[in-house]
DNA sequence: CACAAAACAGAGCGCCGCTCTTGCCCTGAG
DNA sequence: CTCAGGGCAAGAGCGGCGCTCTGTTTTGTG
């Protein structure tokens, strides 16, 4: 249904692929402030106005990467993750992939979770990608809840009024209830976090040995969202 | 001694100001990557070769507002901080004023958390001033225990050889070890993180309250990191 | 007062995002 | 097969950017 039909559509489509494809490859080496578009027709050989003809706008290209970008940091964490594997086991793997991932592909994931571009509002349509890396975590604590397998420890509890209702059940298996909710958001965001931190330079001088300070913070954060470890 | 001996000295120093005050009111408007020496130079009714006799680039230009910037966010935590009030209303009141700074400054705060302008290297003078929030917290915990109101859950332990040993002694007052050390690392890395993730909108959809979702944070994150709260 | 140094304005370079015009060539209808 | 219509690409051009270079004006000092 959405294969090109004519040899027009089918040669648009390979060209914006290429146009994407470019750009990804610009962004290795410039970031997104200064990912240019012109420098992307450039590559292509073809005359920068000739790309408006499949991005209106730079803005666009850059939310054709996001989507691109949230997309490939889930096929990490969800490929990472083995279902089978015990829940301590899924969580690193999957903290480790993203971390991976990110350091690999640092601006994009800067494009992702950095500052994002001035005046842009996150089209709903990448809400769905976006959401991908964090649902793998919360497969992983909702199937420990599931087995038994779930020690979330004492703390502070989270208001039902705090998170969006929908966020509740999101989970094909075992729900998770608010305050396990509100913890797999804080793991979320730690793991996002402590990439950007040490991509960004604020644990130099701070950190002595950053994949081992991941791992650290991996098992911390894992541990206060429930997830149990075998040597812990 | 460092104040200006000469008229044109005392001029240069003004301007100097006046340059960096524009940048910042620009800086309100704009967001960092967007920000303009010629607007600046505009908003100052001057050339915009100017600005190069004061700043030998945008990008120096930049590290001063970092600096300020820093400066600016240190200050706040450190006047929020009431050194006689309980260790829970201590840590709240730090990282409520955080907060309140880092919305009322976004860009400015984008600036110092987001995405660094590329082939950015945080030069060694602004270690000190980006210091002062997260020692702000640390003096919290520091404190905390000296009084014997420290009281960190277990988890998993950290091992020495991960964080700086410098870390472990920049506290005047009672010193940290370095399982309590790295849990205030991630309690700065998470109040920073949290504050990225509301002001990026990677929130919308997930938290419905997100004054109230940061409180639960910082009651946790503090949790986490032993200062005791009076109701949890 | 004369003079050197500092400050400044303006033009200019190459880059950027984006638009408009021009012409090509493929496509499909007559 | 012919031929108009439309998708398509190229080029010039607009205003803005960071930055540099060249003269000119201002300023403090011997």
């Amino acid at each position: 249904m959405n294969a090109p039909r004519t040899a027009r559509e089918r040669a648009r489509a390979e060209l914006t692929k290429e146009i994407l494809s470019a750009a990804k490859h610009q962004l290795g080496e410039v970031g997104p402030s200064a990912l240019s578009l012109r420098a992307v027709a450039r590559e292509l050989g073809m005359a920068s106005s000739a790309i408006y003809r499949y991005f209106p706008s730079r803005d666009e290209l850059l939310t054709a990467l996001i989507l691109d970008g949230y997309n490939d940091i889930g096929s990490a964490a969800e490929g990472a993750d083995d279902p089978a594997a015990e829940p301590g086991e899924r969580w690193l793997a999957i903290w480790r992939a993203v971390r991976e991932w990110s350091m690999s592909h640092r601006y994009e994931f800067a494009l992702l979770f950095g500052t994002p571009v001035p005046g842009y509002a996150a089209p709903q349509e990448t809400a769905t990608a976006a959401g991908r890396m964090p649902l793998a975590l919360a497969r992983v604590l909702s199937d420990a809840k599931a087995a038994g397998k779930f020690r979330p420890p004492p703390g502070p509890s989270c208001d039902p009024s705090l998170v969006e209702p929908g966020m509740l059940d999101l989970m094909p298996g075992e729900d998770l209830v608010v305050d396990e909710v509100a913890r797999g958001i804080l793991a979320w965001n730690r793991l996002v976090g402590v990439i950007s931190f040490e991509l960004h330079g604020h644990l130099n001088n701070v950190t002595a040995d950053d994949a081992g300070f991941f791992e650290y913070t991996a098992r911390m954060e894992g541990t206060v969202a429930g997830v149990p470890f075998g040597d812990a």
